[in-house]
DNA sequence: GACTCTCGTTACCGCAAGTAACATATGCAG
DNA sequence: CTGCATATGTTACTTGCGGTAACGAGAGTC
């Protein structure tokens, strides 16, 4: 029958075209992990054997390549963070899982986060936007997963739902900022960070007394 | 006398140089602030009246451009929150008042502050890190100046610089991620973003009970 | 008048993003 | 076997930007 010839070709092909999707896309990886954010396309392609217009045969431009990218390694980051965060525990024990689970990610794959984070936003043209929505998106998506999370589990009065939404992406840049200070710095190991970024949740920050013993005053 | 010829010569050489400096900054903000953060160096020249050498001349290459554009914003915003960071009230009073005035100030200019926290990391040629140290010097400045803040006005114990830098920079991404978000989605007004935040701090995280009348559950 | 110093220009290089046009293999209709 | 449609791949090009070299003009100094 020529219809399911058809269909098994298309199939197949589509099937191809996405397992050359996917080589691509860990071509690019293997690159991008080496030369950081700013690989060029150029490069990449030669990664992966082939040129330039064949990555943009399939993801259009170079953000899209990107974002392709980025998603990928959002993904799994996600999947492990809401692990920790739906584990059936106390709900401290459960905040410092997600936090040790953030900080042990960007600790073991610092390329891939500074990829992820810290994207080049080159305009090329007079476009200027159209390029680059990875570092926003990553922070946005964990902030909107952990207000869902907050939301569902923890009982916040009237207003509940904004005011999640609000925690959950202070908290994911609580997060997000000392992460990337500490892993510039590493001031201190990552359970002290956990313990104290945890205290701070916990509102130690208002339980704590002034300083009266200081010079002077 | 000659040498104070020279030196008056100088020294009004060197006062014009500045003038002009300043003038070409002015310029580039306005550009900057037009175009979003991938101003081209044409552009600014073109609209400082000039041609790029003039720029390079001045600022070396555009990293020195944009690091000195950054630096006069960011010592004018800091220069604001030291002001609600140090004045006398209580702590929570001032705690609402930091977070109002660096979400007034994005709200105020959020050009400025795309410009400021999402800058253009181009990597031209083979360097790849010489351009955009801007937007981690603005939150590392701001991480670091609370720091301080915190350390020496509240009494955290032993560990306490360790844990004072921990929360500077915990509390100032949490802000910079919380204003982000609500400045694109504008969910809520300020003062509900700023007590939603200040509350957070508070600890009512974890004064909050479970939620338990959930569905099927 | 020659020297130098700063401000300014035009014209160029290198490089990267993105595109157009051409080449080739494969499967199917007649 | 010939036509043709489709996906895959190439080379060669355009455009635009960051950055630089080489040159020119005014002003003070000897």
């Amino acid at each position: 029958m020529e219809t399911t010839q058809r269909t098994d070709q298309r199939a197949e092909q589509q099937s191809a075209a996405e397992r050359r999707r996917r080589e691509l896309l860990e071509a690019a990886d293997r690159v991008v992990l080496r030369d950081g954010p700013g690989a060029s396309m150029n490069a990449i392609a030669a990664e992966a054997g082939i040129t330039k217009p064949i990555l943009y045969r399939h993801f259009g431009d170079k953000g899209g390549l990107y974002a392709a990218l980025a998603t990928r390694h959002t993904d799994a980051l996600l999947a492990s963070l809401r692990a920790a965060l739906d584990a059936p525990a106390e709900r401290r024990e459960r905040v410092e899982a997600t936090l040790d689970t953030y900080l042990a990610a960007i600790e073991a794959r610092p390329q891939v986060y500074r990829f992820l984070m810290h994207p080049a936003e080159g305009s090329p043209g007079d476009s200027g936007f159209d390029v680059g929505r990875h570092s926003a998106p990553l922070l946005r998506r964990m902030g909107e997963e952990l207000a869902e999370v907050i939301e569902e589990r923890v009982d916040l009065g009237p207003g509940s739902q904004q005011l999640a939404r609000v925690w959950g992406h202070g908290i994911v840049g609580m997060m997000h900022a000392a992460g990337d200070w500490w892993l510039g710095e590493r001031p201190c190991t990552r359970p002290e960070l956990v313990r104290g970024l945890a205290d701070l949740l916990w509102g130690r920050l208002a339980a704590a007394g002034d300083k009266v013993g200081g010079p002077g005053f």
